[in-house]
DNA sequence: TCCACATATAGACATTTATCTATGTCATGA
DNA sequence: TCATGACATAGATAAATGTCTATATGTGGA
């Protein structure tokens, strides 16, 4: 299982103040590259590289449409992040430190 | 103003597992950079530096008691983060996305 | 068929990250 | 006062990150 493994890789993709601005945009609707690179003062293969980082990590969808590919949040994902968010901010009977203070078997 | 660029280092310091996995212990309670360390296979020195990057973007306090430092979650700042994913991830009026579709004069 | 446009990939490069070992600092207790 | 324990800092290093330029790929239209 291991949640934090799991989310790690979506926590990164979104310490990096464009992406957090490109899933900003994506939330009103989808968007083609072209849109979204509009609003940067990046060259068109960074946001590639931005796009693949939100992509390959789950947060951001794409679907070919004619020439143009759309970006387009995934809002299953994104319920997840706050979920998982609120989860490990909570104080629980089965935190992992709870395994510490007792047999220090944690991890 | 300028969110984007303010939340970035708390969701970068988020995207690593051990860090992850230290706000979760410290959901439960605060506790003392030993504690921490017995729940991980890193070395004290690591440990350090792990909690350095989580104290410097707000997410953890620490405060000294006798010769231990006791760390804790700032809850002020999760709540923030909590707020600030709703906002980013919710369509709006002021969204980013606006300006570029009209004026073309995004950021 | 060929050109223009939308996007991805390759390669280079400077910077940052995560980890270690070694050492420093500071408080507590004998 | 001196040793010990808790934590931080310094320095080294391999790997990852974010950015660029140059180029490739694929689609649509004249």
């Amino acid at each position: 299982m291991e949640l934090q493994k799991a989310y790690a890789p979506v926590f990164k993709a979104l310490g990096d103040e464009t992406r957090l601005k490109i899933i900003e945009m994506l939330s009103c609707g989808e968007l083609c590259a072209c849109d979204i690179l509009a609003c940067f003062e990046i060259t068109q293969p960074t946001l590639s590289y931005h796009m693949k980082i939100l992509t390959e990590c789950g947060l951001v969808t794409s679907h070919k449409e004619g020439s143009w590919i759309r970006y387009g949040n995934n809002k299953e994902l994104i319920e997840e992040v706050k979920k998982f968010w609120n989860t490990i901010t909570t104080e629980r009977e089965d935190c992992i430190c709870k395994d510490q203070k007792e047999v220090n078997a944690c991890e």
